[in-house]
DNA sequence: ATTACAATGTTATAATATAACAATAAAAGA
DNA sequence: TCTTTTATTGTTATATTATAACATTGTAAT
């Protein structure tokens, strides 16, 4: 399990602050030079920063996107369980909420039986707007 | 729909074929690597070479690892609905083909309703012998 | 034969991410 | 308090992953 931190760095706030800003996922190199102004000069500082919010659950990878984006669930409790929609066309991304969902898939066995205590979803398709 | 190719090139032959003999994910560079001696010199040989098998649905990227497996699914049908297990000791990973979960992923509706043509899904966890 | 399209070869470079090390700061234990 | 441990920071350099751009060749369809 993940732990709990109650206060966060320098650094972790102001890498935070941006991507909370923001509606849609940010790479890390567009966080950098967001950051710029605040002091942070050099990739490691972002990475590090984004290492430890993703590990306390603060904000996730979307991993097909190398982006970042805010956790918006469940006052952040969920680090391991993560699914998201993607659009292909506007590349507009949100957080899954569904405690189904998130049954169903913790529950899932492989053949062997086998379970999971994590796991990332992302679906693809076309948002309302581009359809 | 992916487009159903009878045929490959060569270099997507040379490539294929480095990734089904192998029995985990391989990484680009590492498939470069592999294939320099059959004539492919440059990143975008390869590239494109896998851009297309994974298009076709021959071979699928692991996205958490930035590497890439052959399918060993059911003919290769499925190239927008991938599952797998990842070990997150020994990095094994095994595609997961459950027409149960497949058929739950392909129906899940959002809030508002709306259905995804793709998604892919990566579980972790420790495998049999790391566990 | 001509046209279109797919694939190739090549050089260069963009984008993403980490290693390694020295220095500070914050938290926890004596 | 102090001193020890751990987390965080700052910094330089470099590793890793991926694509742009362009000239050329091969293949399939008209």
């Amino acid at each position: 399990m993940a732990q709990k931190k109650k206060y966060l760095s320098k650094n972790q706030k102001i890498v935070l602050d941006i991507i909370e800003k923001s509606a849609q996922p940010m790479k890390a190199y567009s966080i950098l030079f967001n950051v710029q102004k605040k002091g942070l000069k050099a990739p490691p500082q972002v990475y590090r920063a984004l290492d430890k919010l993703v590990e306390i659950g603060k904000i996730h990878k979307i991993e097909s996107r190398n982006a970042f984006i805010a956790c918006r669930n469940s006052a952040c409790t969920i680090t391991n369980a993560t699914a998201f929609s993607i659009c292909e066309s506007c590349e507009d991304v949100k957080e899954i909420s569904s405690s189904k969902l998130s049954k169903y898939l913790s529950n899932f066995q492989d053949k062997e039986g086998m379970k999971f205590n994590k796991y990332n979803l992302e679906f693809f398709g076309l948002c309302k707007k581009c359809k």
